[in-house]
RNA sequence: GGUCCCGUAGCUCAGCAGGAUAGAGCAUCAGAUUCCUAAUCUGAGGGUCGCAGGUUCGAAUCCUGCCGGGAUCGCCA
């Protein structure tokens, strides 16, 4: 249960008690109310905004309504005391037998605490990843890959339909080139003499065993029959082989898509699906058939004005018309979206996110012209751009080349810092701000690195037990007799972690609503840090241990705050897709 | 030139749909190990929230304009 949206409801009750009436007239706009945790724990649990954002309605200075709003609230038998502060806020002390209460309510959820209905099932599309299938992904499809990921499994945890979706960019000119680069290696691996990879091929060494596959199974077959018939065969076979490589590493990732959905599928049968989807932006009005204007700035050298199919997004939004087929008369990049949306639109999507690398940000805009187009306004699309991520080695930048065939993949950074590491990391940041990755720095299993400091927290927690049943002799600690004695925790450290546990079911609900699955990562570092300090406070003051051999009762109790902490760390790992380990070598 | 993102402590960054005295980590300095993992903790110093206006009870947060950095800019995907 959210504390905050429930003490809201019963803030919203005390305000109407006091039958406030607008000076206006008409009914109090309560939008605006709301209960927070204060920044400062000193002013007490909970604070609401409420008399200051209604005074000016009401017509009554903001202290004087916050008193009497405090007078009505302090009858509330959970509020152990209500005051007013600074401008007018409305502060709210609980009892300890309210966090008692909520302590074991937690217990009672295990790892399903936090869980939320704030979703109510909407059905949500994330889009991430889409690598092109033309090799192993890159440490530049890694932070999409996790953000979209973990985004994903956040809406899922607060209660959205969500489809996680993979878009396989298997057609256009790159698969042609991969087409060419394949049916290279099936003629070297049959013992041709081909020399060196050509120019605009890809060079990669990967693409060897999918010549030798080939050369396996079909022989000298392909070379027999007309070379674009050959061509679709390697086109296909090389596709496949692609997108099992990228399934590894995607799997060594721990990121797992529904659907995948091909592009190629969309141009099948002469492009029908496409020209149908076009067709019906043509009868909403949306298409003609003109010349764009050369962009501002410096005119590209080869420019020339042609006319083009364009789908007038400026109508609805948009900073210029985009082309949909072009003067050759094939079928744009982009085209392929519109079929593809409306896919996604018939599907019952009433939401679309779209996780892309700060290299689309040219894309966003059409996108969501496209989404008001399709829909007439009803689906949500929201493009969630993540920055680069900047490689360093101790310091240095990792120089790629992507021409030399030269550059890091996923691969190599997973099995060079982890899986774990890469994970946090890459949510350890808010995705529009640039991100710099250190291997060092990572793989250092030090303080400087957040990754190792959560997961601490989760192994100290198992090792707190470990010890507990050792000392006390116990085999294993029932549920039932961690709940039995939480009367027993009064300690201002106990209370305020079970305070900051009782913010988990709020963080997640804003996070989700907000598509910012990094505020998860810092909350778990703050929770961590304080379940630190309460277990080191034991070190000062021996009472304050968690285990004490001569008090079983107190023991029990304190193991539940820490089996709460383990949940919620478990819990918020795994939504990051990071493990919670018992412990750590 | 257009569009989008960023600018907060020496460094790297948080700041939760505007709230109280702007917070962490690193680095610096001073401390804590007969004690459940010191992979931890406690404390100190360190700020004109890029600049200038505006909105209001109240702005790091919203709006406008500048300055600085990055990304991108027709028939590539």
């Amino acid at each position: 249960m959210n504390i905050f949206a429930d003490f809201s409801d019963r803030v919203v009750k005390a305000v109407n008690a006091l039958g406030l009436k607008p000076k206006e007239g008409g009914a109090l706009d309560l939008s605006r109310v709301a209960v927070e945790p204060p920044r400062d724990a000193s002013h007490g649990d909970l604070a609401t905004n409420a008399a200051m954002v209604l005074s000016k309605a009401v017509g009554e200075n903001p202290r004087a309504l916050g008193e009497r709003l405090a007078a009505a609230l302090a009858e509330d038998p959970d509020v152990a005391e209500a005051s007013v502060a600074g401008p007018g806020f409305v502060n709210l002390r609980l009892g300890d037998e309210f966090w008692q209460a909520q302590l074991a309510e937690m217990l009672d959820l295990g790892t399903d605490y936090g869980r939320s209905t704030v979703g109510a099932g909407h059905k949500v599309n994330v889009e991430y990843v889409s690598a092109n299938p033309t090799g192993p992904m890159h440490v530049g499809h890694c932070r999409g890959a996790v953000v979209g990921d973990a985004l994903a499994n956040l809406l899922a945890f607060a209660g959205y339909d969500v489809t996680k979706e993979y878009y396989i960019n298997d057609a256009g000119v790159q698969i042609d080139a991969l087409g060419r680069s394949v049916m290279l290696r099936y003629r070297e691996a049959l013992g041709e003499e081909t020399g060196a990879i050509p120019e605009g091929l890809y060079p990669g060494d990967y693409l060897v065993p999918v010549g030798k596959a080939l050369a396996d199974e079909f022989g000298t077959k392909l070379l027999e029959m007309p070379e674009v018939e050959a061509l679709e065969v390697v086109k296909d076979r090389a596709i496949d082989a692609m997108m099992a490589m990228i399934r590894e590493d995607l799997a060594a990732l721990n990121v797992r898509h529904d659907v995948f959905f091909s592009e190629r599928s969309l141009h099948a049968a002469n492009g029908g699906t496409i020209r149908s989807a076009i067709n019906d932006l043509t009868m909403k009005g949306h298409v003609y058939k003109g010349k764009l204007p050369p962009p501002k700035g410096q005119l590209p050298e080869d420019w020339e004005d042609r006319e083009q199919t364009l789908f007038r997004s400026t109508e609805v939004g948009d900073d210029i018309d985009r082309p949909l087929i072009k003067s050759d008369g094939t079928f744009t990049y982009f085209a392929a979206d519109v079929a593809y949306m409306k896919d996604k639109y018939a599907r019952g999507f009433e939401h679309l996110i779209y996780v892309l690398g700060a290299d689309h940000g040219g894309y966003v805009k059409r996108l969501e012209a496209l989404a008001r187009a399709i829909s007439d306004g009803k689906l949500n699309l929201t493009v969630l751009l993540c920055q680069l991520v900047k490689l360093y080695r101790g310091g240095e930048p990792v120089r790629m080349s992507k021409r030399a065939g030269e550059f890091v993949t996923l691969r190599d950074v997973i099995d060079e810092v982890g899986r774990d590491p890469v994970r946090f990391m890459m949510l350890y940041r808010k995705s529009d701000a640039p991100l710099d990755f250190d291997f060092a720095k990572v793989t250092e299993q030090s303080r400087d690195n957040p990754v190792f400091y959560v997961q601490y927290a989760s192994a100290r927690c198992h090792s707190v037990f470990r010890q507990a049943r050792e000392q006390l002799g116990v085999e294993n600690f029932e549920p039932a007799a961690l709940r039995s004695a939480l009367h027993l925790l009064k300690d201002e450290g106990e209370v305020a972690l079970i305070r900051k546990l009782a913010e988990y079911p709020r963080l997640i609900e804003s996070a989700a609503q907000a598509l910012e699955p990094h505020r998860l990562a810092f909350y778990l570092y703050d929770l961590a840090s304080q379940f630190h300090a309460q277990w080191n406070r034991g070190t000062e003051t021996d009472d304050l241990r968690f285990v004490k051999v001569n008090h079983p009762e107190l023991t029990q109790a304190r193991l539940g705050l820490v089996q709460a902490v383990c949940d919620v760390v478990t819990s918020g790992l795994a939504l990051v897709g990071a493990e919670a380990p018992a412990e750590m070598r």
